[in-house]
DNA sequence: GTGGTCTAGACCACC
DNA sequence: GTGGTCTAGACCACA
């Protein structure tokens, strides 16, 4: 029982931020894969663990871990559990640069709408890139 | 009958396309406004008017309407019509700014979560100014 | 022909301000009137003078005065044109001051109701006329 | 069944009253919010619930829901309810004394036109103090 | 069960 | 004719 302390996967999950319940835990799981915290072959915690962990229904969880079945990034064996696919890792980071690129191309969309210049959007982004560094040196 | 086609204010909105109708119809018209094709204190077709052109309830245009008051773009005065705000166009581009601004920082994290350095974030940005560039000379 | 200039009586009345288009004239006549612009005997434009010099439609002065008869602060005489009542002014002045203070009461109902204290109303009071003194001094 | 009485949450609405019906729950809710009574947090009767409760229809409640969503007094999750926003109390008292502190200056302006002194219009609002003080009193 | 969107159609006030 | 409010009832996504 010295193991009480148990290692907590992912930040907390609430529903006073945007997006739904099951999207933030596919969103943090997905981050955890593509960032290397949780690595290929790896076990999950079960639906009930990270259930209670995370103060949502079971139902919740296992619609995450259906999704994240299905883009490949995880697979589940009866009577064993879940586990990170061999690549999981490669699949989450494309996944995520894909959104990013996505989100990107929307972005200069918009900005080329309000009449910004190309060099006007690269320097934009600039800053937003110095901030994105110093708020990552947070932790 | 060659002579049926009216001018006709926005591209067709379609539910295929991600966005709800109304967010369409809201966004195609602060696009008309901040790029100037609706000028301050020009007049806005009527609900009934828009509904028809575009084959979407009046109701779904009148959430649209709603929104773009709100934000303080148009005006509407009972029994004379909908209207372009003083400051729309100031308002639109600003809108629109913000908006650019948060989809250019999601897509950053994104990718940094993706593991790229900000200069490959830099270099992945130039590659997509330069094809909204090509796109844009289309018309 | 020396006369080309009209006394305008009234501001502009624009449909780009709250308030429909007859009830900015309702009260900009009883504005006049009230502070003795127009006096009691004294002619009002005719409708459609006033309408040619407020760009408005004949109809909606015509709504305003008819307004403003019901109120008894103008009254029209067949082939005469239309006049301030005697009464005109005191009418004026006593349906301000309802408005006055039915404005004030909804004030302090909300103040009270955002928690402020009476002695903090009355000094949000103090503000407020500060305000409109200086505003009242600039013509 | 003396026991049929639940706690209903807000007075009664009634078209009878000046407002529209859902911002008179606008209204309302913001009350509850601004004086405590909805805690931020806890969650809002549902739609359908409240819809019930005051004999009005769904989308009317929707309606005043989203408002208030609007001004960040509350938020929505899809599946789960409306809960008071964090930020709750101090918007809707923000909200509160912006409406004062409008309403409490358009009395001013009306009260000078029609010739009341600076010093006039405080007694008045003495005056109406003194009535909200004992009309607060009754229960 | 919850909220989210879209639809239809009523009645009113204003121009 | 215009916008403004309220109503009814459909279908979907999420928990």
């Amino acid at each position: 029982m010295s193991l009480e302390r148990k290692k907590m996967i992912l930040g907390p999950i609430s529903p006073a931020v945007p997006g739904t319940l099951y999207q933030q835990i596919v969103d943090g799981l997905k981050r955890e894969v593509s960032e290397g915290r949780l690595k290929p072959g790896s076990s999950l915690p079960s639906f009930r663990q990270l259930a209670e962990d995370l103060l949502v229904s079971v139902i919740t969880v296992k619609r995450a871990y259906e999704e994240l079945e299905r883009e490949g990034i995880i697979y589940r064996r009866q009577g064993l559990g879940t586990f990170v696919a061999e690549q999981g890792h490669d699949r989450s980071r494309e996944a995520k640069l894909n959104a990013a690129q996505t989100l990107l191309a929307s972005g200069v969309r918009e900005a080329a709408e309000a009449g910004l210049k190309p060099a006007e959007i690269l320097e934009l982004m600039r800053e937003i890139l110095q901030e994105n560094k110093s708020y990552d040196q947070r932790d």
